[in-house]
DNA sequence: GCAATGGTTAAGTCAGTGCTTGACTTTATC
DNA sequence: GATAAAGTCAAGCACTGACTTAACCATTGC
């Protein structure tokens, strides 16, 4: 069901708790039993939910002795920013447009 | 289970035939007949992905006669643009505090 | 060596999602 | 007024997703 990477961004973005550890994540880098007592939910829930944001490529990770430390990776949400981003300018450059032709047609009236 | 509102912005662009819609929709206003057309699944399902999207703020509708239209919703896209762009810059301005601290040790060891 | 700690994997449960079909309503067209 | 067009609603089905428990693996400390 899932064919592009924006839908595993969007996807992986669309959980509560998956926002939580990101929000997490950005006031620094932490380890997995960490974020699973953020969230509340049990260690396996929390790997779960890492793998997501993994293969969307919203958090990196990497394990020294038996502790996995996780990390914020921009490529995610640089992903999801452009395409929202894209999306509003769209819209807005259309508006603008059409104002414009409505103006024109004032002016003829007007004239 | 979805509890606040970017839980249902991010669960309405999870998925791709939404994202198209709404893609449609920032080219312009379209029926449902049009956007049902655009993904190519039945309008009773179309029907249903307007729904979510309209749950979520990211499109809006009005019907006339018997033909509903239906056109791009500005505050959904700024709540999902904001959430993203917040944890974006949250963690850049991590970074940025990380990398002074690591100047000024550098700066101590080398005096 | 042996517990304890930190994490991973597998199996199962239950709720939610995307889609279809079919019956129905309302508006337009002849 | 009959027919068609554009949507809508409800039920049903296959599938996915979030979570738990329980077994398991690897590292650390005694």
């Amino acid at each position: 069901m899932i064919n592009c990477y924006a839908d595993r961004v969007f996807h992986a973005l669309a959980d509560g708790n998956r926002r939580t550890l990101i929000e997490r994540l950005t006031r620094g880098p932490a380890t997995v039993s960490e974020l699973a007592g953020e969230i509340g939910v049990t260690l396996a829930a929390t790997v779960q939910h890492l793998q997501v944001l993994q293969d969307s490529r919203l958090v990196q990770s990497e394990k020294v002795g038996r502790v996995r430390t996780c990390q914020i990776d921009p490529v995610g949400l640089r992903t999801a920013e452009a395409w929202v981003q894209r999306q509003r300018t769209m819209w807005e450059h259309r508006l603008e447009r059409l104002g414009a032709v409505l103006d024109s047609q004032d002016e003829e009236t007007n004239s």
